[in-house]
RNA sequence: GAAUCGCUAGCUCAGUCGGUAGAGCACCGGACUUUUAAUCCGGGUGUCGCGGGUUCAAGUCCCGCGCGAUUCACCA
């Protein structure tokens, strides 16, 4: 077949149904003079939700041909017969029978219908209620419009979509063709404007931070880089909003927190997209136990918010109702790897024991260090009830305030839920030559070839310097947050647009 | 990065031992004024992911590549 583009919007890369719709467009503008692209309003006043609660209470074979429905949406199915026609009705909150009857539309819009109307069309609809025989509630249309005409088939009506590429790839076909996934971005909105909502009502404001600076810090990861055209200067994607909302602190704005885009440089998997929704807190006068507090409450109204307090991932069903559990690094590594760290006193006696647990060493780790990958390795996958991870080493939180009990450890907790991580949290560092110390180390891991240690950020040494109030900050995976309360297997599942490789 | 599985019509899928590409829905034409996965009659619309190879002959066998899913590794 030769490559040819041809006229009039038509391409050789239409399959046959594309070509006749496209043909029998065409023909709607030069036949009939209707072009279904014209800028058109329609008053619409009843969605199908509203049609379908006021008049629920219609009886078999009743009709009411006193009210008036005015709607709108897009046409799933349509069943011909003769000289009636059956179609269904979809819009963002149902679906619903429509019943054309040549009488009850006249013979010429019939004829309309029955020659250029299709399924996919988006067509204004006016009638009147009607339950059929068999029980079904139905409007009775009296007069319609074709609002606009799809060109492009909807994906079958039985199996619907279920191509996994299709789906992310053309979210708008799976949104088309599966309801329940636009429920489930739904119950996303829900939760990021209970979170809003709960914060608020602890009079915390919203603000916004770069999202393109000179330095992404904040976080230990890699970032997107990119460049400036007129600055003449490199610039990277933020990986985290942290920096930023302590200088908010320093600088006198109170509660503040941000819910925003992050961008990681790293792997994609069922947790993770390069691009991800993260909320972080800052509140002045405040430490990490009064973020757990938060933390709880913030999903637990979330939670709320979306109808249960019992959430079912992964075949596990859990009861948000219950107070979240509490346990330390060195209690977790003690349970689940049998590693008693309260023993161990030394970076070497730690590597031992490390080697001995199979873990690779290469002989540079500190004992915290090690503490932290026992943890990784058999601890976390165990916390699957949502559970405060308390006691973190100090090494391991350049951005965290010491425990003064033991200056090894730091005020810091990470919320776990199914295993994963939901939530970083901790008491602010704001002792300034303490923070310094803390980024020339990272620096000096940086230097040995960390490419995921905290950058230096004088500026932000220089904010802490003019004052940061003691503080609890803490940051939520909100992508997170969405598949367990939604029970979304993968992230994916609860971003609209996820990150794709390009096809060709 | 590794392994496994997948990629065939717009969608969901079948395709035997290597022998002329199939079904349902959708779509096109026709009948039908209460159907609802409407029904009935007629019609197959295709770069079998891409590129090589083996073979008289490849959707099928072999090699390479691409994309996706899952698991693992990596990663807050």
């Amino acid at each position: 077949m030769p490559e040819e583009i041809i006229q009039d919007g038509f391409s050789s890369e239409d399959n046959e149904i594309v070509r006749q719709r496209k043909d029998k467009l065409l023909r709607l503008r030069s036949e009939e003079g209707y072009d279904p692209y014209v800028n058109e309003t329609w008053d619409r006043q009843d969605t199908l939700a509203s049609v379908r609660e006021r008049f629920e209470h219609l009886q078999p074979e009743e009709e009411d041909t006193n009210a008036v429905i005015k709607t709108a949406g897009r046409v799933m199915t349509v069943r011909r017969q003769g000289k009636a026609t059956f179609a269904d009705l979809a819009d963002e909150t149902s679906r619903m029978q429509l019943y054309f009857q040549l009488n009850s539309v006249g013979e010429k819009a019939y004829d309309f219908l029955k020659k250029w109307v299709d399924s996919g069309d988006w067509i204004g609809i006016i009638g009147h209620p009607c339950r059929t025989r068999r029980g079904e509630l139905t409007i009775m249309v009296t007069e319609y419009r074709l609002l606009s005409k799809a060109i492009r088939p909807l994906p079958e009506k039985w199996h619907g979509l279920t191509d996994t590429e299709i789906r992310y790839r053309r979210r708008y076909m799976d949104l088309i063709a599966n309801p329940e996934v636009r429920e489930v971005f739904r119950k996303r909105s829900r939760i990021i404007s209970s979170f809003r909502e709960t914060l608020e009502s602890h009079g915390t404001l919203e603000v916004e931070t770069p999202i393109l600076s000179v330095l992404a810090g904040g976080a230990n990861a890699r970032p997107f880089k990119t460049f400036h055209n007129a600055l003449g200067v490199d610039m990277y994607m933020r990986i985290a909003v942290e920096l930023y909302l302590k200088r908010l602190v320093v600088g006198m704005m109170g509660r503040v927190y941000e819910i925003g885009r992050n961008f990681r440089n790293e792997g994609i998997d069922t947790m993770h997209n390069p691009e991800f929704t993260m909320m972080e807190v800052y509140w002045p006068y405040c430490n990490y136990v009064d973020m757990m507090n938060l933390a709880e409450e913030l999903i637990r109204n979330a939670a709320k918010a979306i109808g249960t307090l019992e959430i079912e991932w992964n075949g596990t069903k859990l009861d948000l109702s219950k107070p979240f559990h509490r346990i330390t690094m060195r209690e977790a590594v003690k349970k689940y790897a049998g590693v008693d760290f309260d023993t161990i006193k030394t970076d070497e006696e730690a590597r031992a024991v490390a080697r001995e647990k199979g873990l690779e060493i290469t002989g540079h780790e500190s004992r915290f260090a090690v503490l932290n990958m026992l943890f990784e390795e058999f601890g976390e996958e165990n916390l699957i009830e949502p559970t405060f991870l308390l006691g973190h080493p100090t090494e391991i939180s350049p951005l965290s305030k010491r425990d003064p009990e033991d200056t090894d450890y730091t005020h810091r907790f990470e919320l776990f839920m199914y295993g994963k991580e939901v939530a970083n949290a901790f008491s602010e560092l704001n002792d300034p030559l303490d923070q310094r110390e803390r980024f020339e180390d990272q620096a000096r891991k940086k230097a040995e070839g960390d490419d995921e240690a905290h950058v230096f950020d004088e500026d932000f040494i220089n904010a802490i310097e003019a004052g940061l109030p003691p503080t609890g900050g803490m940051g939520i995976g909100m992508d997170r947050v969405v598949m367990f309360l939604t029970g979304a297997k993968s992230i994916r599942d609860v971003i609209l647009f996820p990150a794709m490789k390009p096809k060709a």
